[in-house]
DNA sequence: CCTATGACAGACA
DNA sequence: GTGTCTGCCATAG
């Protein structure tokens, strides 16, 4: 429940016009192991607690529900916040990926490897 | 304790 | 690029 409070609360704080991965919201919250907990909490709880769901797409840069079960309505609310999403559900991460704190590395790929080092529950706070 | 779930990620053919 | 397989782990029951 800790894992899920505090991954809710980062999902909050993903600005509109920028999108997070599983992995990235997992790592953020403490465990990058644990994307999977990322997508069981949109699936249970997205509209009960106002989460901008939209803004959580996959590492491969991609809507990841399915066409006819929430692709579309995710693609819309991306659109309109100004996200350019593919008729495939492709977004560039390189452009639109979320860097908190304004933290600068040469590309996404690379910010999310570094993310990805720490161990679980290590210190927290990549903020 | 055990099992099932989940909108994942990475490695590989 | 595609498809498949495996590891992953916090929760709920």
């Amino acid at each position: 429940m800790e894992f899920e409070q505090r991954a809710k609360e980062i999902i909050k704080a993903i600005p509109r016009g920028k999108v997070a991965t599983y992995l990235q919201v997992a790592s953020l919250a403490g465990n990058h192991r644990a994307a999977r907990q990322v997508a069981r909490v949109l699936h249970s709880s997205s509209a009960k607690d106002r989460l901008p769901w939209q803004r959580v797409i996959n590492s491969r840069g991609g809507i990841s529900l399915k066409r006819g079960h929430g692709f579309e309505e995710q693609k819309r609310r991306l659109i309109k916040e100004g996200v350019h999403v593919d008729s495939r559900g492709r977004v560039d991460l390189d452009v639109f990926q979320w860097e908190p704190g304004g933290t600068r590395f040469a590309s996404a790929r690379e910010f999310l490897r570094n993310l990805a080092k720490q161990k679980p529950s290590s210190s927290g706070r990549a903020f």
